[in-house]
DNA sequence: ACAGAGCAGACGTCCGATGTCCCGCTGATA
DNA sequence: TATCAGCGGGACATCGGACGTCTGCTCTGT
């Protein structure tokens, strides 16, 4: 008869702690195959159903990659969900998505100020040109095909991370740009002169590095910040005046 | 006749996006109910299987909290997609949990860094005190009583962080402790000696925030996370003389 | 050899029945 | 009257099976 359990444990979290233990035992790589559905339906005594459900939460972390009409892979975990996460948590703010950008944005530099030092002295003269080649990008691509230009700025503070040997840090900077380009349209207050300060900013950026100037290379990254700051503060300003 | 749509997007993440659009629509905040799973089919033209797929992703994201018995609700938006999704990667790690353990060092040293100054500025007198009772707690509580001594580190470490005003921060720092915690215990090497002077350097931090001294309170850091890294340090050239 | 039809395997979706959990109502008891 | 065991209903959990769709591979014709 089914249904019958009542371990305290809800089954598909043990289905799910299940898989990521066969993943453990089994030594699988992001990319491996995993057992079909019914195979895993045996192996942990479950039906399709809880398999299913368990397989989708492992999906949204990103500890699966579910491919239809392939199989079960393991997932490349990346911080997929944490992007997902505070994407939506910025969406529903109270009303008051400024606060999140506000904190997004403080978190965004706090990364390139803690690792300025880093950053500075381990680009190599190929990064430093790429990166010269970046800010060319968005200087030709302006506002108007938007989409260069956000990719130029990806790119560009991916490529500046990313020396400093951390992985993590590299994820959780691109988690967070991602976020903040995601939410932040709401708040539509880029100028020319903005865009213009941008990039100048950017640019500033590269020559510190070049010259492992960190103290100018700190002050390039406030010139960077301030205006994104700026905008966040007046969005906010003008909602409140609204309502 | 079931199964009948190939509109190129899985059902379940179009009800996804349905039931998040309902949310943002609706103006919920967390902790409010949802409605019902035959009411979110009849409402989002999908069977009882897609719609408990999909709920299962929001759950796993908390972006939509079940409750057995009671109903679904609107989650409380934390972080723990991030710490299940790091965790995972932390115990997968090739063989080299050591490398995602120092980067998550580094990232929690970072945090702290980069708010030093707003940490000494803000603190006020009842938080120092707090602290100090915190960092009393450690010394009463040995590693014998480990609870309790890993529970008033992690405690201390969200209220040196609190005050910055910055919740995405402190969450994140959080997040990151509880991590460091799960996947750590593989390295084995914490010491009397070691207990010894994570306390003392907890107490040098106290003292400096309570004098509003931040190059102190930075070297205090140092005096913190030195140790820790070494550790993961120690581990990873033992791991490697051992393979 | 090469291109298209067909086949087989895997995931996607739907359905209906039954079990379990939790809450609130009800009525017997002290 | 106050209390609490017991009942009922609503909501989620699990099951089993049927059918659709997707993808890659093979097996045909030319």
């Amino acid at each position: 008869m089914p249904g019958t359990r009542s371990s305290r444990t809800l089954l598909r979290q043990e289905v799910v702690e299940g898989i990521k233990r066969y993943i453990l035992r089994e030594r699988l790589r992001p990319g491996d195959p995993l057992p079909a559905e019914p195979a895993l339906c045996e192996a942990l005594g479950a039906s399709r159903s809880s398999v299913r459900e368990a397989i989708k939460i492992l999906d949204a972390l990103d500890i699966v990659d579910v491919r239809h009409g392939h199989g079960t892979y393991v997932g490349r975990l990346s911080l997929s969900a944490l992007v997902e996460s505070l994407t939506f948590r910025g969406l529903l703010s109270p009303g008051d998505d400024f606060q999140v950008l506000a904190d997004l944005v403080d978190v965004r530099e706090l990364f390139e100020r803690g690792m300025a030092e880093r950053i500075v002295s381990s680009l190599s003269d190929e990064q430093l040109d790429t990166l010269d080649s970046l800010v060319q990008t968005m200087r030709e691509t302006g506002a108007d095909e938007g989409s260069g230009f956000v990719a130029a700025d990806r790119a560009f503070h991916a490529l500046l991370i990313a020396p400093v040997g951390n992985d993590l840090i590299g994820q959780l900077s691109m988690a967070f740009w991602d976020v903040y380009t995601i939410v932040a349209p709401h708040l539509d207050g880029f100028t020319h002169a903005d865009e213009l300060s941008t990039i100048s900013a950017h640019q500033s950026l590269v020559d510190a590095a070049r010259a492992e100037d960190t103290t100018a290379f700190l002050k390039a990254l406030e010139e960077h910040y301030a205006p994104v700051r700026r905008r966040v503060t007046e969005a906010r300003a003008r909602d409140d005046a609204a309502s």
